[in-house]
RNA sequence: GGCUGGAUGGCAGAGUGGUCAUGCAGCGGACUGCAACUCCGUGUACGCCGGUUCGAUUCCGACUCCAGCCUCCA
């Protein structure tokens, strides 16, 4: 039985669908006006595993994520490097796709994007000023009236008089209520805009998911995902504007993924700290980045440290190490249950990959018994390992390609270390030790590790 | 200040009312020409103080510390 944590209610709760072996799952996306970072990539692979895992199972999910390609900060970014809006977020997304090939994410069903949803937006900000969740401010903007929902903070636990309060000091009079967030922007001169029945302008931020959400899904999801930053204001305006307009439940189950830390310090656009994925793929494999980031709970934060990334990189060269020199069989039958088992019961625990990966381990270890027993089982547990490895989209290389590596510059190519190792098993052959030995060392000091067996040398970088 | 979480062995990271997480690193042994890989063995870990209990790291309460959101950010 699968459990979910639920952010709305704070606990693990059993997952009911709305109907039948169907998932109808919204993620909020990104803003693209820049390249994605190890958080973006946190979410896309968090849900990536997941949306893999349902699928396994049989369940029927249909996976929607936004594309946010109209905002302030698009528009100050593309004025900046002197492009158009559409310049640059197409630029962004190409890249947004790259970065989530290379880390071995599989793409949504939709990838709505508000520059294309502009009809459904405007659509929906009328329905909330007929009943009169909205209204049009003397500026010719329209801000969604929070206190007549009744059910407002109820995501977040916050408590309208607490925000109230708190609230900064609002400068404009334009709104009812400092709390009132905007819906749509009159355009500034020279803006790019669409025109609307209150003039020429855009959408705000939290309208786009409601409106896109209720297009691509239904006026109820069985499930809203997003990252750490967004259940409070994002999702709260969301769940504000969809149950104003559609009187119904927005999300049966809210899903937040947990916030990346870098060095021990937030990660986060103004202290300038973040890493972009592709930067971080220059010096490390994709699937190390994607193993890093399953081998902790989504929920939990992640300290995102080069030492981190080398231990899930030495976590990874067990898995391939035990898959080297094996062929695995077509299929896994044969192999006991009790791994598929245990593996699905820590998936079906809310996500827990941990869990899951310890489950693996186990499994490597009986493979690696099987090979050094050259036992006639070692084919289907491989096969064994490759299949419930490959729900989590892992363990799905070559492991001579993933333990080599690419050549890269300024580094002995894999053809020259071959030659060292036709040198140096000749000298093994005429018993010159020393010749031998000091050929390993040679390439150790390249960074490349060999290994003797029977069949012959292989060799790792490290 | 308000709202949410969290504190587990050298590090990372699951979990449980009493018996093994798992990975990396370390130590001892096996294998090996020597190594590497692998296998076997090995660690009196559960922030602090009370309470419930035959028994708590696990449940309850207080405390301390840490983090996230409340401002653009996944």
């Amino acid at each position: 039985m699968l459990q979910i944590y639920n952010t709305l209610t704070r606990s693990k709760q059993p997952f009911k669908p709305l109907h039948a072996g169907k998932i109808g799952m919204y993620v909020c996306g990104v803003t693209v006006y820049d390249y994605c970072h190890i958080g973006h990539a946190r979410v896309m692979v968090s849900f990536d595993v997941m949306t893999r895992y349902l699928r396994w199972r049989g369940w029927d999910v249909n996976y929607v994520r936004n594309i946010t390609d109209v905002d302030d900060k698009i528009i100050r970014r593309a004025a900046e490097n002197g492009e158009s809006v559409e310049q640059l977020t197409d630029r962004m997304v190409a890249a947004m796709h790259e970065d989530e090939t290379a880390l071995f994410v599989l793409r949504p069903d939709h990838e709505p994007r508000v520059t294309g949803h502009m009809d459904n937006i405007i659509r929906f900000i009328t329905d909330l000023i007929d009943k009169e969740y909205a209204y049009l401010a003397s500026n010719g903007d329209i801000y969604y009236r929070v206190e007549k929902f009744s059910g407002y903070g109820k995501l977040s636990g916050q408590q309208v008089d607490e925000l109230r309060s708190g609230a900064r000091v609002e400068v404009d009079e334009l709104k009812e209520s400092p709390l009132d967030f905007v819906l749509w922007k009159a355009a500034k001169p020279g803006e790019v805009s669409w025109p609307s029945p209150w003039g020429a302008g855009r959408p705000g931020w939290h309208i786009e998911c409601s409106a896109m959400s209720r297009c691509c899904i239904g006026k109820t999801l069985d499930i809203h995902g997003g990252g750490p930053d967004l259940p409070f204001p994002h999702h709260e305006n969301e769940i504000a504007q969809s149950e104003a307009a559609n009187s119904c439940t927005y999300a049966n189950y809210w899903m937040h993924a947990g916030p990346v830390r870098v060095n021990q310090e937030k990660m986060s656009k103004s202290l300038n700290n973040f890493f972009t994925i592709r930067d971080v793929l220059k010096v490390h494999d994709p699937e190390v980045v994607r193993y890093f980031l399953t081998s902790a709970h989504y929920r939990s934060y992640i300290d995102y440290s080069e030492s981190s990334l080398t231990e899930a990189r030495s976590a990874l060269e067990r898995f391939y190490q035990a898959l080297q020199g094996v062929t695995p069989a077509a299929t896994a039958d044969g192999v006991s249950d009790r791994y598929e088992t245990r593996f699905c019961e820590a998936m079906d625990d809310d996500f827990n990959t941990p869990k899951a990966l310890a489950v693996l381990f186990e499994l490597v270890n009986e493979l690696n018994i099987a090979k050094r027993q050259a036992s006639p089982d070692l084919p289907v547990l491989a096969a064994e390992l490759k299949r419930l490895a490959g729900v989590m989209g892992l363990l799905q290389q070559d492991p001579d390609q993933f333990l080599k590596g690419p050549d890269r510059e300024g580094e002995l190519s894999g053809e020259a270390v071959d030659v060292w190792i036709a040198k140096r098993a000749q000298a093994k052959a005429d018993k010159d030790y020393a010749e031998a030995d000091r050929i390993r060392q040679w390439l150790l000091d390249q960074g490349v590790v060999l290994k003797d067996s029977r069949e012959g040398t292989t060799w790792y970088r490290q």
